[in-house]
DNA sequence: AGCCAGGCTACCG
DNA sequence: CGGTAGCATGGC
């Protein structure tokens, strides 16, 4: 059976930029092909804080925010939750945004705090201040392994570029027809999850060389 | 020096 | 509804 064309951009960068290994942690840091991760609730938790201060900004912004509050010994939500305001605010100040950033952290700690262990629903996370379509399938892919496909700024102008959709596609119209291209294929949840995860940082990490600055897809070779 | 980063909310027409 | 200003720091 022919591979369509969203598995064939798959499989072309997987060649090209290997195994992703996704979500990094700062305990941890990479793990490619091991995808047993987050392996307790303070993971899962990181990943969550991290998906926030990621929002708009670079993740070694973020590595840096995390490591402040790790050295501070204050990366988990109760440490969060309990530390003055400001504090907080001048540890995540690397990643910008730290008024509003602070706020949403807060926000989704007592969100949290309430889920005692469950997994969340797309809905309920869309619910609270600060989560977004992108926030919310990037907690459910990487900190809850829903499968969920995450669409972000890269994602779009990729898909533009290569003509899958159109300029104006919204974020619900990107993500179905991506889920939709990849379920033709693989099925298996499992597998799902795992495709998912990798496909979204490797779009990242192709999108960073070839659709950072306009013209976008400049020496683009999908 | 200016543009961009793994977005979201609030508010506008 | 769709479109956009504002949010803030850091890297190149």
């Amino acid at each position: 059976m022919a591979e369509n064309k969203i598995l064939y951009i798959y499989r072309t960068l997987h060649a090209h930029y290997g195994v992703q290994g996704w979500w990094p942690f700062i305990n941890g840091g990479y793990h490619p092909s091991e995808y047993d991760y987050p392996k307790n609730e303070a993971q899962v938790f990181e990943i969550c804080l991290g998906v926030i201060l990621t929002q708009n900004t670079t993740f070694t912004s973020v590595v840096k925010s995390l490591t402040n509050l790790h050295v501070m010994n204050s990366l988990g939500y109760k440490a969060i939750k309990n530390m003055p305001l400001d504090e907080l605010k001048s540890a995540i100040k690397p990643s910008g945004y730290f008024n509003q950033k602070a706020t949403y952290i807060l926000e989704f700690i007592s969100f949290f705090e309430k889920l005692n262990d469950k997994i969340p629903s797309r809905e309920e996370l869309l619910h609270v201040k600060g989560i977004g379509p992108e926030s919310a399938d990037s907690i459910l892919l990487y900190a809850y392994k829903q499968p969920e496909f995450v669409v972000d700024a890269y994602t779009k102008r990729l898909l533009v570029h290569v003509g899958l959709i159109d300029e104006k596609a919204s974020y619900h119209t990107i993500k179905k027809f991506m889920e939709e291209e990849i379920q033709e294929e693989v099925k298996e949840s499992q597998e799902l999850v795992i495709l998912y995860q990798e496909f979204h940082a490797l779009i990242v990490a192709h999108a960073k060389l070839f659709y950072s600055k306009k013209p976008y897809g400049v020496g683009c070779f999908l």
